[in-house]
DNA sequence: GGTGCCATTGCTCATATGAGCAAATGTGCT
DNA sequence: AGCACATTTGCTCATATGAGCAATGGCACC
């Protein structure tokens, strides 16, 4: 397309989307047949001189949607467009998850779910009503055995509520210290029911987080910073479900992993529905781990990742 | 339209608009009829929800050109948007101008244009051959009485030689010290025949000036930083072919302007085709002057000056 | 519980538009 | 020049779409 073409197909863009004139009409200003006003303004849509962009806080990127989809073998995927002022971009993203699992048919009887910020933002953007009755069970341990509860609780017990539904908590440290604490704990009836319970959800909700110092497991005292040190030198990209995987995957340390209570990574792997949520540069690795081995059938998550996600491929 | 409605319609927009899907099978997946997207559509792109805009150098706002037209009784108008980085503001609008010549019809057969750093870079913009044989004369004295031309002489050669055609020049200064030189020069034949040329031209092609230091009639001596307070004072927002106007297009300084050769601010206005070409906020009050006061029958600008001259309303 | 009013919905029908194809027009090569 | 080939153009026809209108469904007010 010459220079002079391209002009015209600027004048002719300009009539038929800010004027509103038809591609006949447009024709009969320019001295050109509407085909070829048509070819024209299907050309200026091709090379980007017509650029049409949906701005709202709820859209989304299906183009993008589709391709991890395909790549990635998902039952689904949700992409936020990376808005210009990133710092909104968790909570879109959080905002999108919330709109799946309303969504989502047929309703989870039972939804388990993990804990951190990140699934925290997707309770609290949950409207009330967004479903009826659906049991709410934690499947990593986040509370201490004190009575008081914790954020972890409060993801569960707050997406339980806007069902008008139960949560089931369970009342376990994520990280136990000594192996045998831990399989006391399993043992106990209280938390081999929710953990019985866990293991049949119809849907799993999680996110990930990152072996760094802004990790809550740190923030919450399960890990030191040392350890941290220790997993990322075996490798480890971040943590599911509290439980820390390498770029492919696997777990990275399993010593720490057998002394982790909750739901194992297997499980997760071969359940039916599991809604990855995740969003932010610091957390594309660990999200490349948990898309290419299978640990998540759905991904919500904001446009950057997903792209650095496509980029690089497999 | 409330929220729920809201984000069906962003989620129509994206299949219609990113996916390509047609209404009718939009329908179908978000489960409305086809009527409904349609409507649906129509609300996102009223409410600005899709936003369609045309990104090209040579792009023009039709609808601001159309208003401009109408409130100002204009035979024709030509606005640019502005581009985020606005350095490249005065480039597009001369490109304009330029473009606006070139389409011009009937080819004007003699040009009047007046000289400065607004008709020179649309003299630079002309691609060769953008008319065959038009003669170009100043209507403004620019040149020193020296043979060396100066950038007044390579606007309008510029501009001749790009037609194949020829250059008149006015061989004198833009404002005289005396009255007396002024009409010694006015008499001589050689002027005399410029000015007659001059006044019989098809077309006139002209910027204007502001009354502050940037002007080029203080960079090239003819006036003082004082004489321009005293302007200024005097009311004068901006100067149009070397006559300083007020804010309602007439005369600033009567003494001034009899000391100033070249065409005169009526001929400008009972001329047919007079293209004013203005660009950047400092020019806004001498561009309402001189599409209020009837100085041009075209204008080309910038969306921004557009915009200002359209909101306060006379 | 009626009743009139306004907003919303589903529809008919005329028009606008894109896909696909044949004719025409370039374009490079011998 | 003559030919093969690619590109562009103008067209037919099926489909998509918006305007306009009747039917429907809330909703305030009596």
């Amino acid at each position: 397309m010459n220079e002079t073409t391209e002009v015209i197909a600027v004048r002719a863009a300009e009539l038929y989307y800010d004027e509103n004139l038809s591609q006949d009409e447009i024709g009969g200003l320019l001295g050109i047949t509407r085909w070829k006003v048509g070819r024209l303004l299907a050309q200026a849509k091709e090379r980007g001189i017509v650029r049409i962009e949906i701005v709202h806080p709820r859209a989304r990127r299906l183009g993008v949607e589709r391709q991890l989809r395909e790549r990635f073998r998902l039952a689904d995927a949700v992409v936020v467009p990376v808005p210009a002022v990133s710092a909104e971009t968790g909570a879109r993203v959080a905002q999108a998850a919330a709109d799946y699992l309303t969504a989502f048919r047929p309703v989870p009887r039972t939804l388990g779910v993990s804990w951190g910020r990140t699934v925290d933002a997707v309770a609290d953007s949950l409207e009330k009503d967004w479903a009826r009755g659906v049991t709410v069970v934690q499947i990593n341990g986040g509370v201490s055995l004190s009575r008081r509860p914790g954020t972890a609780a409060h993801t569960a017990v707050t997406i339980a509520q806007k069902s008008a539904g139960q949560a089931v908590l369970l009342p376990s440290p994520a990280i136990l210290e000594r192996l045998e604490t831990k399989q006391a704990i399993e043992s106990d009836r209280t938390v081999a029911g929710v953990m019985a319970l866990a293991a049949e959800a119809s849907m799993y909700l999680f996110s990930a987080g990152v072996p760094d110092a802004t990790s809550i497991l740190v923030e919450n005292g399960y890990l030191a910073s040392a350890d941290l040190d220790e997993l990322r030198r075996k490798g480890a990209v971040g943590d599911v479900v509290g439980r820390f995987v390498d770029a492919n995957g696997n777990i990275a340390d399993p010593g720490l992993d057998e002394r982790t209570l909750g739901l194992g990574l297997s499980q997760l792997r071969s359940a039916k529905n599991t809604v990855f949520v995740v969003s932010g540069e610091a957390k594309h690795l660990v999200a490349r781990a948990v898309v290419t081995s299978g640990l998540c059938t759905v991904i919500v998550t904001d446009e950057a990742t997903a792209i650095a996600l496509l980029e690089d491929a497999p």
